[in-house]
DNA sequence: TAAGGTTACGGCGATCGTAACGATC
DNA sequence: GATCGTTACGATCGCCGTAACCTTA
């Protein structure tokens, strides 16, 4: 056994169980490759893939449960990797932020210009994906840190630090109806509404909140995206339900926008990193960032 | 980074940082293993060691905190292997307890010998320790299982289950003023006590019964061990606290015993080992065996 | 027939062991 | 002087790459 039978096993599940790719992955022929894993198999004493002739198809039993293993020392080799060069220069190095659209665009752009004057020798990566990729970013190592309302909870393995609490509000052109008097969950579900799709920023706070009414809301357009939902508001479509901070008073200007606090229960922006990896000192610097920005954002 | 680097990291904690003992327990010869260690030493970019002039003294901050990772990774690769080998034959192999004289004479006879007739295949090595011992005995990973009363409790990467419950209980030869008569906190403190050593078998609990009180116990002997403390009571040196189970009708029929469960709160034996190591089935199977016996010595 | 995987073989480099040396208790 | 660690050098064994071959979409 050793590291690089333990990394090709990680990458073969990166790509698919795609032994020519996982070999161009790490700089090795397909041959190369292909003994290094019937090595590792002897040695184990039964196959850890399923196969259909010769291609691999699928992980066997013990294959899955080995493969728990190996997560956790490509972990422990990667943190041993980070741990030395944050020693090295602590100053140097790269931190990948997984985040949503809502976050990269509304609340990130001030902490991370911030954080870039101080640390202008780290290269930052970001990748926008839904809530529920990110936790795949952070757990196969693709992301440091992410940054994000929904799904972050209960999850066991990762670290989870509340950033900042926000409120629903709603957008509508100047002149609708919803721009003046009460609004009430009543009288919202008498419109067309444009909101967020399943699973981004908040959609589930207000699945929850009309759930237990008899209320029903007509989603005419559902997005991933604060930037789509305006468009078509602006079009006339409907009501968009936002979040508040996704409303820029400048460029947002002519469209009018009403808090839905009273209605609608706070959602938790947070920010979550892998329990067992080794985040570097800069990387806490930009989590401080993050929570320094957080407290003017409120 | 390799594998065998990571062990030889291992194994050096192991004799004390001695490069030359080291060497010969990975079965490479010493220059070797010095090679190895300034190769690793050069990919970190720092210095693991503290020196003097040639020699290993110490540990770098930044070895220590890679050691924890080299930790996490040696225990993977660990459990690979046992996995490995409880898939290709699960009723073969060893099995590493460690536990304290009480357990290993009065209670695991037992429940060894009913799995020893299941498991003929299984080799059975016993380690007796101190409880705080046991405890680095699971964590350098030398021990599998760890079964004692004390010290297991709160450790953030154990598992532990409760096996049994049991008291505390005085003997004394035949014909001792406490062989009669109500026994109470009081009259205990006016007789020299013999009992066991600090951190072993309960004794904790003695102590937090009688921390409260104003009485002082006179102990006169302390034991890791229940036959130690039976020989002096024999001798009539005072009156011997012993655990309940540690008293055996046969061949103690020479000295009274009198339960203490009224006084003394009762103690638990566990059931401890790492959160992260795999027990392989026939593991998992001693565990059921122990706790079937435990339910017939209640 | 292209893509994925295995087998055979020669060459190169990493790592080992021997051995001589340096330093420290 | 015994123990512990480093450096130098030749030898070996592991692993890679090339290449031919097999098998299935």
């Amino acid at each position: 056994m050793n590291l690089s039978q333990i990394e090709l096993l990680r990458v073969l599940q990166e790509t698919n169980l795609n032994l020519s790719k996982a070999a161009e992955k790490m700089h090795i022929v397909q041959s190369a490759a292909s003994r290094q894993l019937q090595m590792f198999e002897a040695e184990i004493g039964s196959p850890l893939f399923e196969r259909q002739g010769k291609r691999l198809v699928g992980m066997t039993v013990i294959g899955e449960r080995i493969m728990q293993e190996v997560a956790i020392i490509n972990q422990a080799k990667n943190n041993i990797q980070v741990i030395a060069s944050d020693y090295m220069d602590s100053d140097k190095g790269t931190l990948h932020i997984a985040t949503t659209h809502t976050q990269a665009k509304y609340f990130l752009p001030r902490p991370i210009q911030r954080f870039r004057a101080k640390y202008p020798n780290v290269s930052i990566y970001m990748v926008q994906a839904s809530p529920e990729q990110l936790i795949t970013q952070l757990n196969t190592g693709k992301a440091d840190i992410a940054i994000c309302t929904e799904k972050v909870d209960e999850e066991n393995d990762l670290v989870i630090e509340k950033c900042y609490e926000w409120h629903h509000a709603i957008v509508v052109p100047e002149g609708h109806p919803l721009c003046t008097g009460t609004i009430t969950l009543q009288r919202l579900a008498t419109f067309p509404i444009l909101t967020y799709s399943f699973g981004f920023t908040g959609r589930s706070t207000i699945e929850r909140t009309f759930e237990p009414t008899d209320l029903t809301l007509d989603i005419v357009l559902a997005a991933a995206d604060t930037d789509v939902i305006k468009t078509y508001v602006r079009l006339g479509l409907g009501v968009g339900i936002i979040a508040g901070m996704a409303y820029d008073p400048l460029l947002d200007s002519d469209l009018v926008m009403r808090d839905l606090g009273d209605l609608i229960p706070s959602s938790y922006t947070k920010i979550a990193y892998l329990k067992n990896s080794y985040i570097p000192l800069f990387g806490q610097h930009f989590i401080e960032e993050l929570l320094i920005a957080a407290k003017e954002f409120g």
